[in-house]
DNA sequence: TAGTTATTTTGATTTTAGTCAATGCTTAAG
DNA sequence: CTTAAGCATTGACTAAAATCAAAATAACTA
């Protein structure tokens, strides 16, 4: 567990009880390219931290596919959504390419948190985190034109634009595939 | 503490002494219309609850001021970058009508979070209740047209169009003051 | 490898929304 | 009450990006 070892130890005051409780609940799975995490429709059972590979989630309006994020290696994934509200997700959570991830069931880690404090602390402090990356996205993406929100997505996370599809960068940047295209021609 | 008081009731397993020292932090404060809550620049101290009015948090760009979102009575609101990293804002909060507060400093609420890990508990389900309506607004201006973005608007948070100018909203939405006047114009 | 399918690029046209400019409406101040 | 000042609407025009259609690449499969 070779990354996910870390994120814990990234944080000061937590107890080694305390990482190895967390670290056994993680079940190590392997995704291929194009197995999904999660489904539309089901309930959200499982946080997922990708520790190789990449994933993309996406929802499906009017037959067609629009992405709303990418994960990469090192973060943490699921329907957030199904997954805090226990209702059945709209997204589908896919592998964009091979992925060796490790799961947590939502049962054990609310377990772990009526029994250490501390890893509440470490999660509310990762959620945080997230929640801060989402509005710096939402900002982004205003008053900017299709050439702007493609150059922030190579200056921001380079990655992405290796490992996935320009029809599925194209619905990230809330822009057509042709449009995209022709942002890329023109560099 | 009208509603306040009952955020913490809200959710169980809270002991009467944590409601109590949480509720004795904080300190109510009532803000005029354009008065500002934060600045740009300062970093962000407090944590604030409208127990009644409205507030808008934006930035400038390029001259322009762009509405980053609403809060309304009985919602959280700070520059949540700045308080969580500490470092200067870039966003101002303004109240858009007279509004009853009341404000946490940020140092009183980790405290209590290590006192109480129920607050930081209940704290941490606030957040993800506020990530998920984000996640949501990310999702809803995402090919939608300017008239569709608007009457979404109407559906969920009807309140903000009577209580924010025409300039607000439109920034908010993603579009021209004129294009908005005209989505208005045809119902 | 050839053939098939999917993905990406390019071109022509239409649609949407932005900009600029003028007018009308409200509100606040003298 | 009248006059500014700011805010909102409307109109004409322009720019940006979407759609439709076709061609060119790339990727998969038999």
């Amino acid at each position: 567990m070779a990354s996910l070892e870390r994120i814990l130890e990234t944080f000061p005051n937590v107890s080694n009880e305390a990482v190895s409780a967390f670290e056994s609940k993680f079940e190590p799975i392997t995704f291929q390219k194009g197995e999904l995490l999660e489904k539309e429709g089901q309930v959200s059972n499982h946080l997922y931290f990708i520790e190789e590979g990449a994933a993309r989630s996406y929802y499906i309006r009017e037959k067609r596919d629009i992405t709303i994020s990418f994960s990469l290696e090192g973060e943490f994934v699921t329907s957030m959504y199904s997954f805090v509200t226990r209702k059945p997700s709209y997204e589908f959570i896919e592998c964009i390419e091979k992925s060796q991830c490790h799961r947590i069931l939502h049962e054990d880690l609310q377990r772990l948190f009526l029994e250490f404090p501390e890893i509440e602390h470490t999660y509310r402090l990762i959620l945080e985190k997230y929640y801060i990356a989402l509005e710096e996205q939402l900002m982004f993406t205003k008053f900017k034109s299709a050439k702007d929100r493609y150059l922030e997505l190579i200056e921001n996370r380079p990655k992405i634009i290796q490992k996935a599809s320009v029809g599925q960068i194209a619905s990230y940047l809330d822009m057509s595939i042709e449009t995209l295209s022709r942002v890329r021609s023109k560099i």
